[in-house]
DNA sequence: CGGCATCCCAAAAGATACTG
DNA sequence: CAGTATCTTTTGGGATGCCG
């Protein structure tokens, strides 16, 4: 097994289209329901979300926690082993803020914000 | 647009399954030749290797320098605008040990090796 | 050597409808 | 509310062959 695989695998938890958006949410704003995950994630759709939660807990990052009561209520927490992934998370967030910048000065201020085209 | 949006779409830029493993080669290895790179990541295809590469190139993450020689050389290096993307790209890298230690812990240090199964 | 073009299959993901 | 189930579409990606 190469050094490559043993880094790929473990990048598998947790990189992908949603993931990271998903936790990036949870270590944001803590304890969230499911329907708070989805309003706060328009375009993610009912099965992903479900599918991606799911996947995120076999993998020991989140914690279901289901009420039995009517109507349902689940809550969303991060594990403790999740907090490894906290440096992650915050260097793809400081990422995603230089690269803005990045984008403004190629196309300029105005365009980055509006987003028109 | 959304925050997640922002975030997300400058993810996209380097998530997906080899995005991380490539740019980790070229963070480790400096300049690479296109066959380099195929012999440092066995498992994938001249074809998605050729495809990850163009898609950085695109988003100015790597530079493509092409000898007009034969046989061809092409040699692959990270831009500066890159340079950006190492905390994350650390970051990664020091969370792959912390799982892989993790799984140690799960399954037995000497199955962690040996990976049979 | 470092590709590109084509074909083809499998997996991922969207849409819609239904449920405890 | 928080999901399943089913179906369909889209995408990813392997295999092969050709080319400068």
């Amino acid at each position: 097994m190469s050094m490559d695989c043993k880094f790929e695998s473990a990048l598998e938890i947790f990189v992908g289209k949603w993931k990271p958006v998903i936790l990036f949410q949870l270590f944001t704003n803590g304890t969230m329901r499911f329907s708070q995950l989805q309003k706060a994630i328009p375009d993610i759709s009912k099965k992903m979300l479900t599918q991606q939660l799911r996947e995120l807990e076999y993998h020991d990052i989140v914690n279901r926690k289901m009420y039995l009561q009517v109507p349902p209520k689940v809550e969303y927490t991060l594990t403790e082993y999740a907090n490894n992934l906290e440096p992650v998370l915050n260097a793809m967030w400081e990422w995603s803020e230089t690269h803005l910048k990045h984008l403004s000065e190629l196309y300029g201020e105005e365009r980055a914000q509006g987003d028109r085209t």
